[in-house]
DNA sequence: CGGGGGCTTGAAACTGATCAAAACGCGTGG
DNA sequence: CCACGCGTTTTGATCAGTTTCAAGCCCCCG
């Protein structure tokens, strides 16, 4: 059963019953692995298809100027591209960030079930909400706070969400990201990424080596971030 | 018949059937006017009801730190807390810039026309994922573009929105918004703001008196802030 | 006529960018 | 097993864009 995960993520986001789990369980899909860096989704592309995270990393991004804005980043369980249900143009790009292993879904199979279901098309349609609300976040998070408190929000979201799939472990997590990443993804450079980093190591906040992330006094790291994890909607009733 | 603007915005987005565009016409609702900086939904709220915009601007915006982050604006027409239907915990707040007019739909007659009319549903589905692509585009613009490209590409996006539902006169438009509103929707300081708006003056390319602006040379703006309208999905098939 | 909010201006301070180079680490091929 | 090479991380120095603070101005509204 490879949608483990998604359906762990759609059941704690909203009560899926039985029956919905049986048929998102045996979903017919595509199996695909690709590389760091390889796209997924070219931007402008017209699909007809759903990705669906299992492993690995992915991140959403646009070339602008000079720069390679990343918009966000999606993690197992995730489903990058639902939208396309409705918008099927990519207005961006869709990226591997490390290795990653996907599943494709077609719009017409995802449509059928969702039509014959209500409970999981508010399920799916509340998926796209909480994604937009991430970028709610993130437009805060770029406007307002400077590159310390930037970053570690940054961090104790993608704390929070891997939590919800279980590939946190005492606060450690494992991040194929490089330190460009992180800048393209925060609009910062990725020397002074660099430097936010080593800040954040000497004020004991977090261990940082490697492709290893812990986060230490994980509450004084969000307080410093203002993180409030409301907005990530983990509650299936708000 | 209020939700006229709403009614041509969903036919400008997605084929709406003549009897679904009746029960839009004649949808219960309360009307309300707002004045200034006054709010319409609190950040914490649960609500169960939709606003329409019928005349004027709301902000979506929320406190952080010193600042007051700004999240987005809407224009008439638009729905700004569609989202509660599937979300009903406001994560922000909902403001009146400048005074204006909302028309308020209950939440359950909006599911209820929303189940009986599939086309309806992903009208209103696809109106939510706009609303997600246009945070994408802040993010982007906020990550990637200094003061002024990043001040010219709001021009447009508020100048292409605007045209829409018809509040565009020759490449011209009233916004109630101070200097203040627009630092606070670019991650930008009231001042800077000042010292753009004159360099965009002094390069010919808007007229910007009082509460009027007026894009001159649109195309040259266009491409000094990089814009590509793609991202607000006018076209009923992307 | 007075008051106040918003706009404008100037000067100084600061955060983060840029440029450049060195150190590190890791996989590959010899 | 070592040497090479390339991508990533780290460091230093200088530079640029933006903020902050402060004051003055303008104009509309009461």
């Amino acid at each position: 059963m490879p949608h483990r995960k998604l359906v762990a993520r759609l059941q704690a986001v909203l009560g899926v019953s039985e029956d919905d789990r049986k048929k998102l369980a045996n979903m017919p899909h595509a199996i695909k692995t690709f590389a760091n860096g390889e796209f997924v989704v070219h931007q402008g592309d017209r699909t007809s298809r759903c990705t669906i995270v299992m492993s690995g990393f992915l991140s959403r991004q646009k070339v602008l100027g000079a720069r390679n804005q990343i918009l966000s980043f999606y993690v197992p369980g995730d489903i990058p591209d639902l939208h396309t249900l409705h918008l099927p143009v990519m207005d961006h790009d869709l990226r591997s960030v490390g290795p990653s292993t996907l599943a494709f879904v077609t719009h017409s199979f995802l449509i059928d079930i969702l039509v014959k279901s209500p409970a999981l098309m508010r399920a799916f349609w509340r998926e796209t909400l909480i994604d937009a609300a991430i970028y709610r976040e993130w437009v805060g998070n770029l406007g307002s706070r400077q590159a310390q408190p930037r970053l570690a929000h940054l961090l104790c979201e993608l704390a929070t969400r891997l939590g919800i799939v279980g590939l946190l472990e005492q606060d450690s997590f494992d991040l194929p990201f490089t330190q460009q990443d992180f800048a393209d993804a925060l609009g910062l450079s990725a020397v002074h990424i660099n430097r936010t980093i080593q800040e954040l190591r000497r004020q004991k906040l977090v261990e940082w080596e490697g492709r290893t992330v812990r986060l230490l006094r994980r509450s004084e790291l969000e307080r410093l971030a203002e993180f409030d994890p409301s907005y990530l909607h983990l509650n299936k009733y708000e």
